[in-house]
RNA sequence: GGCGCGUUCGUCUAGUGGUUAGGACACAAGGUUCUCAACCUUGGAACAGGAGUUCAAUUCUCCUACGCGCUACCA
């Protein structure tokens, strides 16, 4: 039997961080299975959910290559059969009608409301005391014939227990008498979440159920389903939760923005590296080792793996720097300097295209590389303990390929994402960038002299016809020599003039990369200074 | 309140009776030096507490504490 699997998410908000990492190892259970990975958007509730959010949600799972098999199920639309189960349940006598009036919905605060309810409850209460379970089928029929509302509830068994083996958590039991007579059918004919899902998992032939822990309660009620409905329930697998830092719960309302996977396409994470840091919250491989393609994931994913505590999502509010968790800023900035160029270009496109920097003449480079330079799947290596700059220039063969694809290598090696290629790394592709204060402050107003010095440099600069590293090194330390200053000096003033910044590559690579006519312009320039 | 689940450095984690308790991020210090949130080196940093089983417990059992989840005619 081939392993199904589903991703089931309500469309009440956007791809959480939590859904994200079950969706995630959905999907890796089942590649790794070669079973099949399904979508199934719980829209039962039609006060709260809307399209967008469905949208949102199918958004963020393609950024992280997701892709399901089989057509997307809406469970509204599966309303008919959800009343069908019921009601042959009901002609069975394993459900039965509940004629109690239905109390008014509880507003705000309802999850309080619950709480106090079920604490008011004590440990006394008797599952089984409705009085309307033991009412006579002819009864019962009579009054729904007379037009009397009513729930339809299942029939739990007295005395029993509902037990399963849990993929992550092992064995697990509950007393019938812990479970009470749960709604299957509202009074309104609405079919509820528990129902629903058991149809509609026993209708896509789903075999395992991997999902939050927040469900271990409900797989009990789940299971008492299926066997009245005499199908052999899948097998469970729950997930740890994560959490925010204070151990809480990690929401939308509390923690904003930062819990929507969007946030991080938005802010220039490179989706491979959320995946993979994804991956790493709450399963382990049990190697040293952290980062992983996709293909390694899938071959190194299993159930076995998975832990039974939760995990924190850490950062820090307020704090721009930790304005995410750490891990994985490092994680997109190694995957940023490390990735093939091949991957990493398209992305950079992209980035350049909408901050309107992207000139035509790049993609003929782009297409040569494409076609030459092999993807890291098939080099397999990124090692981080190498010299970055030494891989930058070996994995292009300096010289075989064009401006662009060099200028993203050099620069990429200080990135943290892929909106810095855009930002930071403005002057490399556009004469229209921004100066930093504080480094022109740090770098050119505090050594007035390079005010007259740039331009100079300028000049021995202009009548050069070999514009290298090796050459420019020459002409700048006899330049400093000749002024009696560190190089140092030269070097910080020039990278301000030329990139804006005070920090990035070699200021010879940079020269270099800008070229001359441009390096020699911007020595020049006195916006800068003022 | 009841029921369930959990507890290794600040965080993510390795570890299944005998380890100097390992790695990663973050942090700190040093180095390289033309800068740096890059790179290199080094460092501090953990088995929640208590009983028991055992020659030996981070690892097995029990208790306590703490945390989390569920407890709805929500999903």
């Amino acid at each position: 039997m081939t392993t199904r699997v589903r991703f089931a998410p309500s469309p009440t908000g956007y791809l959480h961080i939590g859904s994200a990492r079950t969706a995630l190892f959905n999907y890796l259970y089942a590649r790794k299975t070669g079973g099949k990975f399904l979508l199934r958007i719980e829209d039962t509730d039609l006060a709260r959910s809307t399209e967008e959010s469905t949208r949102s949600i199918l958004d963020g799972l393609a950024w992280l290559e997701l892709d399901h098999d089989e057509e997307i199920v809406f469970q509204s639309d599966n309303a008919d059969k959800h009343r069908a189960a019921a009601k042959k349940l009901l002609e069975e006598g394993k459900a039965y009608r509940d004629f109690t009036s239905k109390e008014a919905p509880s507003d705000a605060n309802i999850k309080d409301t619950i709480k106090d309810r079920a604490r008011a409850g004590q440990g006394e209460k008797n599952m089984r005391d409705n009085p309307y379970r033991k009412l006579s089928p002819e009864e019962s029929d009579a009054r729904a014939a007379a037009g009397e509302p009513f729930a339809i509830r299942l029939k739990v068994a007295e005395i029993g227990k509902t037990s399963f083996e849990d993929s992550v958590y092992g064995l697990q039991e509950r007393d019938y008498a812990e479970t009470e007579d749960l709604v299957l059918l509202r009074s309104d004919g609405h079919p509820l979440y528990n129902l629903a899902v058991v149809c509609d998992d026993i209708e896509m032939a789903i075999t395992h159920v991997i999902r939050g822990q927040d469900h271990l309660t409900n797989a009990h009620k789940q299971i008492l389903i299926y066997e009245a409905l005499g199908v052999t329930p899948p097998q469970f697998a729950h997930l740890p939760l994560i959490l925010a830092p204070n151990k809480g719960k990690l929401s939308k309302r509390k923690h904003g923005e930062i819990v929507s996977i969007t946030t991080y396409r938005d802010a220039g994470f490179v989706a491979a590296a959320f995946r993979n840091f994804l991956a790493l919250l709450g399963w382990s491989p049990g190697e040293e080792k952290e980062i992983f393609s996709l293909a390694e994931l899938i071959e190194k994913f299993s159930l076995d793996g998975i832990h039974r505590s939760n995990a924190i999502f850490n950062f820090k509010e307020n704090d721009p720097r930790h304005w995410t968790d750490d891990k994985a800023q490092w994680m997109n900035a190694e995957y940023i300097r490390t990735m093939s160029l091949a991957e990493l270009l398209p992305l950079v496109k992209a980035e350049l295209k909408s901050a309107k920097l992207w000139r035509e003449e790049y993609e003929r480079e782009l297409r040569a590389l494409t076609s030459t330079i092999p993807s890291t799947e098939d080099t397999g290596a990124i090692d981080i303990n190498n010299n970055p700059e030494n891989i930058a220039l070996e994995s292009v063969e300096v010289g075989s390929y064009d401006w662009y694809v060099k200028t993203v290598d050099l620069i990429r090696h200080r990135f943290f994402t892929l909106k810095d290629f855009a930002n930071q790394g403005r002057a490399y592709f556009s004469e229209d960038f921004d100066f930093d204060p504080a480094a022109v402050e740090k770098n050119l107003k505090k050594f007035p002299d390079l005010r007259e010095w740039l331009p100079e440099l300028a000049d021995r600069f202009a009548p050069m016809d070999y514009f290298a590293h090796d050459r420019i090194e020459e002409i700048v330390k006899a330049f400093a020599d000749e002024k009696g200053t560190k190089l140092g000096v030269i070097m910080n003033g020039a990278r301000t003039l030329l990139t804006g910044v005070a920090v990035g590559p070699s200021m010879l690579s940079v020269f270099e990369t800008i070229g001359k006519e441009k390096s020699i312009m911007r020595l020049r320039s006195k916006v800068a200074w003022n």
